[in-house]
DNA sequence: TAAACTTAGATGACGCATCAACTATTCCCG
DNA sequence: CGGGAATAGTTGATGCGTCATCTAAGTTTA
């Protein structure tokens, strides 16, 4: 049995403060969503998946795998999201399982009124903070760590 | 009224990468954490946090400040981890409000056998694909982001 | 010292995320 | 074609996290 490799004091600054950063950007996201739109963060990041789509709509598993999130978490989120009419299932023709998500009037001004502010918070709070080598970094990291786990997950 | 300045597409490269990478780290990490020793990731960060301190314990407004906790979701927290006999309170002698957070054995017996293999899977997903060029540069990141939004909220 | 203010913590409601279990359909292969 | 495996989505339970609200105790200041 291998002593444990602890981490070293720079290793636990990077591993931290990714966390701490990662925390707080979040929670700020939400708080001003929220309050200038009313919005939670996973709906708005619903509404843009299906702003991004030229119909304005996906089958809940599309939807899931463009998130990375997993099917039921799709399923639960959208429920509420349908109750709050930003949102509605369209029953699909080809497959008889599956459904759509339709984005509503209502989620398209929803989205089209809190996305500048959104943006805005994302380069006050994140990207207009870093270097553009930093930012190039960042990407890479993330894109190498991600490919780990999905290797590991294979 | 300006015109929205969206992302380009390495600044969005970067910033989903950060969320998607993030996200997935979370979940490799309570999945192994609440597999191998039935712990959730909070529950394990509160168990090291208490760890850390020499007696073992810790008010809840510490425990709040040091993980960048809400006083509600530390008392949340407490009360489940009370619920499960990892943690006891402590009334404070010295300030009739307040209360301790006290290690029990076997939150101790939990986390000295949870730590290891979470430490291990920290380097196997992150730490050790990255170089330490990277690791620096994404501490830095973090402070630098982390001390805005401290700036920002004063 | 009394009133105002601040801090410590608890609580209930509600949305979010996962897990396990389930139904219904489609796909695939012998 | 028929039967098994994979896929699409739902559901209920449970833990997590925030907000608003509340109580109690400590602090400040007029």
């Amino acid at each position: 049995m291998e002593e444990t490799a602890w981490l070293t004091p720079e290793e636990a600054r990077a591993w931290r403060g990714l966390q701490l950063m990662q925390m707080s950007l979040e929670r700020e996201m939400a708080k001003q969503l929220s309050v200038e739109s009313g919005l939670s963060y996973p709906e708005y990041v619903v509404l843009v998946a299906l702003t991004d789509q030229a119909q304005g709509r996906l089958r809940l598993h599309e939807l899931g795998s463009l998130l990375g999130w997993e099917k039921s978490r799709v399923s639960h989120q959208i429920t509420r999201m349908v109750r709050r009419q930003l949102v509605t299932k369209q029953h699909c023709p080809d497959d008889r399982r599956g459904a759509f998500v339709v984005l509503t009037d209502t989620g398209r001004d929803e989205i089209e009124s809190a996305a500048p502010g959104h943006v805005r918070l994302v380069r006050e709070l994140f990207i207009d903070r870093l270097t553009d080598d930093q930012l190039r970094t960042l990407a890479d990291i993330a894109e190498n760590v991600l490919s780990g786990m999905d290797a590991g997950s294979a």
